[in-house]
DNA sequence: ATTAGCACTCGACCATAGAGAGTGCTAAAG
DNA sequence: CTTTAGCACTCTCTATGGTCGAGTGCTAAT
């Protein structure tokens, strides 16, 4: 966090003009153009020397002698931390009217109660209108709560696992079970299970399930604990995959007007562990995080900045969701974004 | 289908170097690089004259004067119906080797018995392979037995109907009931369904239900008329999705250098439904289909070629497998890697 | 402290020239 | 009659150089 009170008002001022403009258009932006464009009161040359200060503290920089400035990672971070610190809440007349269509969108999903569609459908949205990558991570396996699991057979060695959660998870995968048996003694034990286990966190279930195994080895007949691993499986599928969309929408900017730097991006979000690991580390914290290209702990990903934010139940936070792009990007703009989808998304786990 | 005799042996080969020479690196083909690199035994002088002669029927052009000839729609065509009439086989190692991998990997899927991780697997290979988009169609429902539809109460007014088919197909689906129920009542319904009609086609369980609702309308109560629908909701869901992928490998293509290129073939590749109905022109065809650039009778699909052939069990066609890549497209090497994946898949079937 | 003025720098743009690749045609050779 | 060598011609591509304009830093005046 740099403090805000390295830089006079006059200074920031001119930051500022020069990072929006050259957010709204990626071309260095000279002291002339912010002098006429942005009308702060001093003349071009006065502007000249602030820009060059603000060159010598690393929040802008010059691409050759006679071009104008650009902003540096530093400058943008400067910029971020402003701008989350008045809370400046333009009001934006695009984004309200998305919000509502998207909330109504949302809410007829959730009435299917399908979970994935509901969030696919979300990264699609905010990204189709942005323009950058929008990634939500599942809820995470400590806000889950295990509705039901059915095993159905499939043949003599092999059976259906659908693992239904309170939060409108369902998931299925075809087992192989190296021993054969009747569909009635699986319901059995999995109406044993159910009865047992419904309601705790899958956590909670994973771990309750592993001391059983412990304990009880040996104590009950194959079935049953070759039926507790299915379930063991099931379980760990149910927060597994992460939605992502938009690379589509990324070629719409110029920032990507180069095949390489698609191939870049493409790569990078092909990566998906490495953004979960990421977008991870912001759960217990409140409120929208920023990363700005460098600053990225994770080298695959510098060249991206990083809009996150959490959604939550009632009691904890239960997942991320963020929007990835060029270091140029639309903070404030990303901001809101991620901000009100965050909580529509909440309001649907209410 | 072009005569294959319009053309005399000495144009042939010059039409094939010319084309050959094109796909492997796409520069337009001048006389004196074919004499010298082909050797054909004739000057460059002789081979300007053919090749004035092949322009004028229409099987190359002249991106301007002074340079080299491009194969046209009309010779690529030429050239494909020559290879596949002489069933060029150059054994190709790397081809080889890749389908006994791939071969390999599709059987352990299989044993998982996941039809859809064995065909987003495939289509992840070839893509990968050959930098072209690679496309499976699922088996459709004529050639899709009903296994099993177990329906789970999820709420006083929704429940999880799930579909088990004898090819591995596995969906499920959150659906909402407009009436209260128990879980009992939905097991003696769907145990009853599922005893009538397992075994059969879902096409002909689908027109059964349709016949069984319209003779007994009224006859049975409110729930079984809903559970039939359900049944229906779930039996449509069975074939609606098509494997696509390569997008990302299709920016390793110098066809694809250019954005507006590339903004163009993720355009077209969008249009599943446009894809679908074409290929399923192709399901009772034996063997392997070419379409080249302009002989697609879907305009949006134009800029493309396709190769496509079809996957089968023992009885009839199931579904089909196909490349899409550039009109420059390696002819030869995709109908190879089509024709056999085709034949890997359908002995997954068996 | 601010600003007007000015010399300087550097990329973008444009026109021109020359090299190179390839053609079509003609005339000679087989 | 077919093939080929030779040649003039066409067209693209690249390099070169010159001009323009935007933007800078510095200095001197306000």
């Amino acid at each position: 966090m740099i403090s805000k009170d390295i830089l006079d008002d006059r200074s920031k001022k001119v930051l500022c003009s020069v990072i929006e403009s050259y957010i709204r258009n990626p071309e260095p932006v000279g002291s002339r153009f912010v002098a006429r464009r942005y009308a702060l009161g001093f003349s071009s040359a006065t502007i000249r020397n602030i820009m060059a200060d603000l060159e010598d503290i690393g929040f802008l920089s010059q691409p050759h002698t006679s071009a104008g400035r650009i902003p540096t990672d530093k400058g943008y971070r400067f910029y971020v931390d402003y701008i989350l610190d008045v809370h400046e809440t333009g009001y934006d007349e695009e984004l309200e009217q998305f919000l509502v269509k998207l909330n109504n969108n949302l809410e007829n999903i959730r009435r299917d109660f399908n979970i994935n569609t509901m969030f696919s459908e979300a990264t699609d949205a905010i990204s189709t209108l942005t323009n950058y990558i929008g990634v939500i991570t599942p809820p995470r396996p400590q806000c889950t709560t295990l509705k039901r699991l059915e095993l159905i057979r499939y043949s003599t060695n092999q059976v259906v696992a659908i693992l239904l959660t309170n939060e409108g998870i369902i998931i299925n995968k075809i087992i192989y079970i190296p021993l054969s048996y009747v569909q009635d003694d699986l319901d059995k034990i999995t109406d044993y299970l159910n009865n047992e286990y419904a309601g705790n966190t899958l956590d909670k279930v994973m771990s309750l399930l592993t001391d059983r195994v412990s304990i009880e080895k040996d104590q009950y007949n194959n079935l049953v604990n070759k039926t507790i691993r299915i379930y063991e499986e099931a379980l760990s599928l149910a927060t597994e995959d992460i939605f992502v969309s938009g690379l589509y929408d990324a070629i719409n900017l110029p920032d990507y007007s180069d095949i390489s730097k698609i191939k870049e991006l493409s790569k990078a979000i092909k990566e998906k562990h490495l953004i979960l690991r990421l977008l991870n580390e912001f759960i217990d914290i409140e409120g929208v995080q920023v990363i700005i290209g460098n600053e990225n702990p994770i080298s695959e990903l510098q060249n991206l900045s990083i809009v996150a934010s959490t959604y939550k139940d009632k009691q904890r936070n239960m997942g991320v969701i963020a929007l990835l792009g060029p270091r140029r990007m639309d903070y404030s703009r990303a901001i809101h974004m991620v901000d009100n989808v965050a909580k529509l998304i909440s309001r649907t786990f209410d």
